[in-house]
DNA sequence: TTGTAGGCGTTATCAT
DNA sequence: ATGATAACGCCTACAA
């Protein structure tokens, strides 16, 4: 509290060198158990801890990683705008960087308005990993010549960089050839994300593969687009009964599909008697909601995992060819597409 | 990317002096326009950033401040074991800290394991936001000697720290209440969480205050330990209806209620018919059960704003009495308690 | 096992 | 409006 005190107070009342000190915080080598207890007691007396700063300056490595995430809903005032899978992405990328003594810094950043916070950013860590949506794609390129960088679910490739994602084409494909092959549907729409959203289109790419392999005509975009939200996807879907009501909804993420269940039930609509709904992601709503949602699983944790443990390969291996991690995903199986048994899991 | 380039190489490309580079990326005053714009480009052009140790050693500030929070559910392989609140605060505290230009170093420790985790992150921030349960009591003082040091939602007070939390008891004491005037009940059971949790004891205490003022019998703990998770709730609950059947359930938090609900329908006891449960926190999930759970709501991220902006504000003026902010909470009527007009909200 | 001393990249003070 | 230069607190060869 009082000005904080520095290495030389605790060298000199050890009575040692602040080199000795230097190494007994860093946990290494050369000195005795001895000196060793003597500087870490003064050093608890002196509620001192040395200085990230002044390490990271001298070491050139700050010991910090940092993640950029899409910050969405902060215009409106809307609560809980955001999808809720980041903050278990957010859980993964800070376990992964403590395994290793590591921490994470967070910032949410919008392509608009966050160039300078995420420059920011840059200049306190060690590398970044960047979700899809946080900057623009012109600001990673200029990032990625900061400092290293690693794209999260983010299909747009960037020359070079190292890439972490989920197989979200196969995941739609799959649950749409779900409704399709074991449901004999062959009346669906698709209630589509944000249009840039690289997850949406990469999940509406899914869904037309589904129709075309089962040689049904496709569609060139999403019947509707439901903005990533439950408040969305209730509209959308509202907006999309009053044409029609397709046999089945396969909606871009879960938010979008438990709305869609709310305008399905105020249209007097049963799921899945008359109509059948699934998700995507596997957020815990999805067990919640009735009927409980046929969704696909995204390893949202493993993927923060993933990204930093890929952001500290790279960062230890400066030069060596990008890498790319594309982690699998399955569809679960509820009660929202008929099925009688939920709960089981395809892999994908 | 290739051997990051310095202040110095700015500054001699540009024709200044590096102290003119530095008043150029700081924003602040003393230099003509047309210096700025040559400046920022060259600093585009190279891929520069002002190195953040270097800046944090020069100026004794990082820019970072740090939250801990508790870091449940790492042991176990279950996932989502985690308070879901918890993701809010970090949202909140993340928004106040880049509102001022601050970012936020985020670690989960374990008060056991978490002390050395605690102190490398205390070295590499300018303050530090604690919530309750991540790090020991002890362990709190001894990093408040070190750094500036705001406590979270932990009820102990620890002699001269900032503080903030919210108003748990009254929060309990005011759904109790309602279950007592406006239903007529009598006979309700309080399902509680960790023991140690400060939250956990004081909505116990306003659960019993609440009965005191009825003039019914005060228990002397709460009737069974959930651990604060959906599985610990469930299993708490099928104990305590193996032995009687309560008129209320009165749970420490919402993910307990859900698996409350969960254990008395498996029961075949209708909620809320045969009993009604209430929950705390208005995590998202209870608009989603059926029925949607009656709840205290919790200004989670709020939380999480107030307590950076009372650390940012402990940074500029670290004498000063202690801060205690307390924010209110509200119940929140929706189907579970036997209300037919669902949404409705009293604050507390 | 321990000490010495140079350097890490900025900021800030004092000049000009 | 701009320069020169001394800190800032630690790490790390290099020595002893």
């Amino acid at each position: 509290m009082a000005d904080r005190s520095t290495i030389y107070e605790v060298a000199r009342r050890s009575g040692v060198s602040t080199a000795t000190v230097s190494r007994v915080m860093a946990d290494g080598k050369g000195f005795s158990p001895a000196t060793r207890e003597r500087v870490r007691a003064i050093a608890a007396e002196l509620g001192w801890v040395p200085s990230g700063p002044a390490r990271g300056l001298a070491s050139r490595r700050s010991g910090i990683v940092g993640l950029l995430f899409p910050d969405l809903g902060r215009s409106g005032e809307a609560e809980e705008e955001s999808p809720l899978y980041i903050d278990q992405v957010i859980r993964g990328a800070e376990r992964a960087a403590t395994a290793v003594g590591d921490a994470v810094l967070i910032a949410a950043t919008q392509c608009a308005s966050g160039r300078e916070l995420a420059f920011s950013v840059a200049g306190k860590v060690d590398g970044l990993v960047v979700m899809a949506r946080s900057v623009s794609d012109e600001d990673i390129d200029a990032l990625a010549r900061s400092v290293p960088v690693v794209v999260l679910a983010n299909n747009r490739v960037r020359s070079g960089l190292d890439f972490v994602g989920a197989d979200n084409r196969s995941g739609a494909r799959d649950v749409t050839g779900h409704l399709i092959t074991e449901h004999g549907i062959r009346d669906l729409a698709f209630l589509g994300g944000p249009s840039e959203s690289p997850d949406s289109q990469d999940r509406f790419a899914g869904f037309c593969d589904a129709l075309a392999l089962a040689g049904l005509p496709v569609p060139g975009a999403p019947a509707a687009d439901g903005a990533f939200t439950e408040a969305g996807g209730d509209q959308a879907a509202r907006a999309m009964l009053a044409e029609r009501v397709p046999r089945a909804i396969v909606c871009g993420n879960d938010e979008m599909a438990i709305g869609a269940l709310g305008a399905l039930r105020s249209a007097r609509l049963r799921v899945p008697a008359d109509v059948v709904v699934t998700g995507f992601d596997d957020i815990a709503a999805t067990r919640h909601v009735r009927p409980a949602l046929t969704t696909v699983h995204q390893p949202m944790r493993e993927l923060g995992e993933r990204a930093v443990q890929v952001l500290l390969g790279r960062l230890s291996e400066p030069a060596g060819p990008p890498f790319t991690v594309v982690l699998p995903t399955e569809v679960v199986i509820r009660g929202s597409c008929g099925c009688r048994a939920p709960g089981s899991r395809r892999q994908a």
